[in-house]
RNA sequence: GCGGGUGUAGCUCAGUGGUAGAGCGUCACGUUGCCAACGUGAAUGUCGUGGGUUCAAGUCCCAUCACCCGCUCCA
């Protein structure tokens, strides 16, 4: 098994990855991307986009997909409107306010927590827990019995100054008992905790300026639906498609980029007949699985998970999550690199009528205390009108949302091998021609005898179309190395026999095989092993 | 947010209070004949950062930042 470390050294070494603002020593959970390793996320969302955006044909039905399709990008701000996020649901789940107990170590949700003031033995304190109703009476006494040591059969020692209330109604927390804990005063006072950047718009940093920086590229879709379908003729089924920045400020940034505050999203929003919405989830579902094999991840490490029901937000009727098995994780376990969610109508109607929710197993309006909606959509019909069928609906989404940053590291980790040649280790990132930083390396043989400007010549041709390096420096066997540990798929070595019959060699970085190729054909022999086979 | 560990040259690491080190890598010159050759020479450090103790701190103490492991969290 490979060892993480090793591979965060060699993308330090090689300028793959650095950590953020390094020589001031470093910020948690933020990643910069070097040299080589902003050319293989490049050509990471390159082949994203290629694949599922530019190059798919909407004139034929793609294998196992129901119909034909379209496919469209789009590129929006990361900054929206305030609104935007408060009806996609965000803005709830993101805004807590948690409380940590400091004996225990747990974590309450401040508003999750109640108690009942009791009094007993002259001292008046807070019992509290987790539960409500009667569940929580009970929990609350027999906690009070046990703090002021007493037995069951002195209960009517204790007096009960409460009901049940939240724990927001206590200011101080001095007297109050933890759930968990046996003693007072061990919570922390309530902190916020703001999974979303907030931001100000405008020179004034009051609340009414105040906005957020994306947690998602969907929502920007969503909102710019109505755009497309009035701008780009296109017809469902379709898919709009973006890449770009999402900002999450994780609790615990771990695992290398894996969970970073700044990251790159690639996701799709394709949109449906409400029937059909099953069979485009499913081939999108075995679609994208399909996509990550095909550059190169194995099938051992990499898994398709349904979710379960009880593991479903609020919104989805289905998500599948692909999965990788990154070496830094416990054997067994699998860090999630796409959910495919299947959305329904939530996003769009979230849009228009006001913030969803669950309600007897429909989604409704979610009303506030005054019985208005409690976030107010934009009262924009955002249906879709058939002209076939001559009918108005709201289209059923199917997301397949894609970390670009997460791919990339799956990508590297797959590639990582250290092999043994002659006794000796040789480190090689075999990652996929598609995309390897450096497609081919020009190596004269030795630096005399008129090979550097054959392989010169050679390098300024290929230049013109694709990422290769030219390397004089040093003996040809650590000239090789050097290529093998960036991942560089090919080299080709300019020789005595060049300038007899102009063939250079051609080395495969995986097999370490060497085939003589025409020098005038080395173009087309590249162009050839980097298409695209998805 | 909590607990444990780590932080010294580009990388990997040695250095238990008294002159800042090694291997690899990098660069230059020479050499070169297909898988990390060789020779000669060179550059590179506020010892993570900031305080403190001491005649003297990479070394001891405190704080802080970052990374790793375990909790917690992960819409």
């Amino acid at each position: 098994m490979m060892e993480m470390d090793k591979l965060v050294a060699l993308c330090k070494r090689r300028g793959y990855l650095f950590q953020s603002s390094e020589i001031y020593g470093g910020l948690n959970g933020f990643w910069d991307y070097g040299p080589l390793g902003v050319e293989l996320k490049r050509n990471v969302k390159e082949a994203w986009w290629r694949d599922m955006v530019t190059g798919h044909n909407e004139l034929i039905t793609s294998p196992g997909a129901p119909t034909t399709h379209q496919m469209v990008g789009l590129d929006c701000s990361i900054i929206m409107h305030p609104q935007v996020w408060k009806c996609s649901g965000h803005y709830d789940l993101f805004h807590d306010f948690m409380v940590d107990c400091r004996v225990s170590k747990k974590r309450y949700r401040h508003d999750q927590v109640r108690g009942r003031w009791v009094e007993a033995k002259g001292r008046k304190i807070f019992v509290s827990s987790q539960t409500g109703g009667e569940e929580g009476l009970k929990e609350t006494e027999s906690r009070a019995l046990k703090f002021f040591n007493l037995r069951a059969k002195q209960a009517d020692e204790l007096s009960w100054c409460s009901d049940l209330v939240s724990l927001t109604t206590v200011a101080d927390f001095t007297e109050v008992l933890g759930p968990d804990a046996n003693e007072t005063g061990t919570l922390t006072a309530p902190r916020e905790f703001n999974l979303m950047f907030k931001t100000f718009v405008g020179a004034l940093s009051g609340e009414e300026g105040a906005a957020f920086l994306r947690p998602e590229t969907a929502q920007g879709i969503f909102v710019n639906f109505k755009n497309v379908c009035d701008s780009t003729r296109v017809k469902l089924p379709f898919g709009i498609a973006q890449v770009g920045k999402s900002f999450r400020n994780e609790i615990t940034p771990r695992n290398f980029t894996f969970r970073s505050r700044e990251f790159e999203q690639m996701e799709i929003e394709f949109f449906c007949k409400p029937s059909e919405s099953p069979d485009w989830y499913k081939y999108w579902r075995d679609r994208r699985y399909a996509w990550y094999l095909s550059l190169g991840l194995s099938s051992s490490r990499l898994q398709l998970r349904d979710h379960h029901a009880d593991e479903l937000s609020h919104y989805s009727c289905g998500t599948a999550d692909i999965e990788y098995a990154f070496p830094f994780l416990p054997p067994g376990e699998f860090g999630e690199l796409e959910g495919i969610a299947h959305r329904g109508d939530f996003d769009l109607r979230s849009h228009m009528e006001g913030k969803l929710a669950r309600k007897d197993g429909e989604l409704a309006v979610e009303l506030g205390e005054d019985g208005k909606p409690r976030h107010k959509g934009s009262g924009k019909d955002l249906r879709y009108f058939d002209d076939q069928a001559r009918e108005r609906f709201v289209p059923h989404v199917i997301e397949p949302s894609a970390g670009a940053d997460r791919g990339t590291l799956a990508f590297l980790c797959e590639a990582y091998h250290e092999d043994v040649v002659e006794g000796d280790t040789r480190v090689v990132l075999k990652l996929h021609p598609r995309l390897a930083p450096v497609k081919a390396a020009i190596l004269p043989l030795v630096n005399k005898d008129g090979m550097p400007e054959v392989a010169q010549k050679l390098y300024a041709e290929l230049k013109g179309e694709l990422a290769v390096q030219y390397d004089d420096g040093g003996a040809i066997g650590r000239r090789y190395r050097r290529q093998d540990e960036i991942g560089t798929p090919f080299c080709i070595t300019v020789d005595g026999q060049t300038k007899e019959d102009s063939t250079v060699t051609l080395r495969d970085r995986d097999s370490l095989e060497q085939v003589r190729v025409p020098l005038a054909g080395v173009l087309d022999i590249l162009r050839g092993k980097l298409k695209p086979s998805c």
